[in-house]
DNA sequence: CTGAAAGCGCTAACAA
DNA sequence: TTGTTAGCGCTTTCAG
């Protein structure tokens, strides 16, 4: 049954060809120094055993687990999408592997993941939000000889190689954009408060409502927590109110898909009654109806870049400490001018 | 720079101890004959020297990585991402971890694969279509002594721990439903052909026509290949022949929202001038607008079982061989009855 | 150009 | 109850 009771290792190779361990070492690891006759020898002899290394030997004498690992809390399962697809991208063809490792509560268990990943004998990770942003984290794994590079940090920017984007300015920009199609009763539905993006992109609207001469009003601020269903139920506090808002900043796609559906729930018309944005620009924003306006995050391309930045480090010690990533507005279906009868009340 | 120049060992922490290396390897790994008082002098001092045992040396002589590989070929995200979700709830709070492994196309590179994964130093594999109805996989895999488990396999149902879905079936119950709105002259979007449940669908589809008298023209069958865009083009094709159908069987739901919103596009109006049906129930069925009738294929629940019957041979041998899973139909808004005037032209 | 010997850090027999 | 001695399968000095 077992398969392989007994692999077949470097020994029987170098024996069935006739050499020294060292030098069938030598062959399979492409070294100079050695006769082309012995090198063909050792060739046939690894192959007619069907002779395969064993990479746990390797990794532990190598010190190099050639295992990459990616960090991320659970939010919008579009966002992980990407983020997954990123660095998968940049390791293909590469001999590193990557390993999945979701946490529950970046917050709540901060002292315990760089364990979590000594245990997984990963050579470098990629962290995104809220990792990429907790000091805890990425002391743990210095001290820990763990490479790693981070997704979309908010703060302590020069803490290790960071992916960055401006959430601010992203942030200002879409709000800019209701403001200029004249709303002015804007409601909000916040993200995950343990993710600093969050705070962030309120800082964005902020600023946008600032600049218009606008104010955002403290009791049309709705938590959600990233997800499709926390964006729902706030959308859906939000609509029950007597006065309605005309228009819902999301800061990220699935809650505005979310904000969507209690819309649609309550026959309110979007856009027409109601202008609804997003963040984030992913897969979903594009196949709801009205299609999502946002505001496009390269998490790909984030990802990409930190998969890379962690290779640069394993593979020659040198780190591009930062790379700025830009953001784009996206204008979609679902936002449109403020109706000419809600303009007029604020007016 | 460099953190750990040199790790701390076993070694370290006999010395500081007192005691002997496999002393401190038997409270380690809590094995029993070790003295209370020694037991904690030896925590004592791996916790003072911050120890941490190195996870490869364990593997290598235990020959156990912890690594579970999950293989899929590209097609669908949201598919793709209850898979994982699957796998990664039976793995929470397993010494496991979840190794990614995406390949392009298992046909093409059947051969190649195995080597991959052996190469990933994994202990055991989740095998998602097609590669789970890949016979060379399966032997390959065998041979080489790497556990698996099969999700939705076709055939040779007894290679292998197995958890099926009756596609046939499930497939049957979607046309049905259509043929019982009055649907008579309906289009097919079929899946990737290199995957076996595309033809075990159509299947489905051609006994459910039978059954109701009617007949599948072939040239109202279009190729797909699992994806959205591919959806979207099946479609234009569809919905550009003089006479349209008046309804749309896609074999997933990605395929039906691509086909949504093609319909979308040429203002065809679903349900009222064509009904579209999905297969999945994924994600995005509930998302659209609107949303789509499928059939649900508990893939999740297929994932977690699948990466159990992994952790089962590997820690105790034992193995269940097979696992049916039911699917549901599953009624949206996508499909109405046939309008009246399309009925009469085929009465 | 080639090989012998000494580890990597840990677990497993077998004594003591 | 504890320690000694071999390995796991590979790479790496350092001689030859």
């Amino acid at each position: 049954m077992s398969a392989s009771v007994t692999r077949t290792t470097m020994m029987d190779v170098s024996r069935k060809a006739g050499v020294s361990l060292k030098t069938v070492s030598r062959v399979l690891n492409d070294e100079p120094n050695v006769r082309e006759e012995v090198r063909l020898r050792v060739r046939e002899a690894a192959e007619a055993l069907n002779y395969h290394p064993n990479v746990l030997a390797q990794a532990l004498v190598r010190r190099r687990s050639h295992l990459i690992g990616l960090v991320y809390e659970n939010p919008s399962p579009s966002y992980v999408v990407e983020l997954q697809m990123g660095v998968l991208e940049r390791l293909r063809g590469e001999r590193y592997r990557l390993v999945v490792i979701p946490v529950s509560s970046v917050a709540e268990h901060e002292q315990e993941i760089v364990g979590l990943l000594r245990s997984a004998a990963l050579d470098g990770v990629v962290l995104a939000p809220p990792a990429s942003d907790n000091p805890r984290i990425l002391k743990d794994l210095t001290a820990a000889g763990i490479r790693f590079a981070r997704i979309a940090p908010t703060r302590d920017v020069d803490l290790g190689p960071s992916n960055l984007i401006d959430d601010v300015s992203a942030a200002r920009e879409v709000a800019q954009h209701l403001l200029d199609l004249g709303h002015r009763d804007i409601a909000v539905i916040q993200g995950d408060p343990t993710h600093a993006s969050t705070a962030m992109r309120m800082k964005g609207y902020e600023l946008a409502f600032a600049a218009a001469g606008a104010r955002l009003s403290p009791d049309r601020i709705e938590q959600g927590l990233f997800t499709r269903d926390s964006g729902y139920a706030a959308a859906q506090r939000i609509l029950s109110r007597s006065q309605r808002p005309t228009a819902i900043l999301a800061q990220n796609d699935d809650m505005a898909v979310g904000a969507l559906m209690a819309a649609r729930e309550r026959a309110v018309r979007v856009p027409d009654e109601l202008s609804i944005a997003g963040f984030d620009d992913s897969e979903v924003s594009r196949i709801t109806w009205p299609t999502i306006t946002t505001v496009r995050q390269p998490v790909f391309e984030m990802a990409v870049s930190a998969a890379d930045m962690v290779l640069a480090q394993l593979e020659h010690g040198d780190v591009r400490p930062r790379q700025d990533h830009p953001h784009t507005l996206i204008l979609r279906e679902s936002t449109g001018p403020v109706s000419p009868d809600r303009a007029k009340e604020t007016a």
